[in-house]
DNA sequence: TGAAATGGGCTG
DNA sequence: CAGCCCATTTCA
């Protein structure tokens, strides 16, 4: 018995259409947030992941869900903010890929940090190939702030899944006052990486 | 710029 | 388990 999804999409948006796919249950769990690509649209990335999906108007929304959707209206209209973790389902994720994922959930608007600063975070310093691994599959863009991670030569690296995503990076990090020139990272200041336990935790192995 | 290192996850 | 895929990094 496949279990009943549904899908809320918010249609109007800087980085295009959002949709949130989650489980109507009496304590709804929260499965994916999909962002839209140059080709695709959110919704019909959802439809075509995801089999028996149904779509629900915001009046009939659940309330944890309404809250998702004005939380990420919110941020995208600038609000510094740090998004409540209640009801995502990480089940899905490895726990290399959880650690990844908390890390940088753990970062603040308006810094950026390395793949490599990433994989040393968490313990598996060399394992920086890993950690974009990890990031391409984040369930949970924009709450999951993946686009904070750019490369070590501050190129912005990848999102999103591929190549074109790199647009939505490209907005998302100049929403947090982050310049990007010809797809760099152009702040004079040194990249600030993750918040101050783990910057402190990277300095000693410095 | 290109090759090689690198490690977690996925497929057969 | 082997072999391949990668949103990286480093070095010549």
């Amino acid at each position: 018995m496949e279990m009943e999804l549904k899908e809320f999409t918010i249609e109007k948006t800087i980085i295009g259409p959002i949709t949130i796919v989650f489980q109507d249950s009496d304590n709804v769990l929260i499965k994916n947030i999909i962002l839209s690509t140059p080709d695709l649209k959110s919704k019909e990335i959802a439809y075509k992941s995801y089999d028996n999906l149904d779509s629900v108007s915001f009046s009939h929304l659940n309330k944890r869900i309404k809250k998702l959707v004005l939380d990420i209206q919110d941020y995208l209209n600038g609000k510094d903010f740090k998004f409540s973790l209640d009801n995502f389902d990480f089940s899905g994720c490895s726990p290399f890929e959880r650690e990844v994922l908390n890390a940088e959930y753990n970062t603040k608007r308006g810094s950026v940090n390395t793949y490599g600063e990433l994989a040393k975070e968490i313990g598996h310093p060399k394992a920086y190939r890993a950690v974009g691994n990890a990031l391409r599959k984040n369930p949970f863009p924009i709450v999951i702030p993946c686009h904070r991670t750019i490369k070590k030569d501050r190129t912005i690296g990848g999102f999103n899944g591929y190549q074109g995503g790199i647009e939505s990076k490209e907005i998302l990090l100049s929403l947090e006052n982050v310049e990007v020139q010809q797809k760099k990272v152009i702040s004079e200041s040194p990249v600030i990486s993750l918040n101050k336990k783990a910057q402190k935790k990277l300095d000693i192995d410095n």
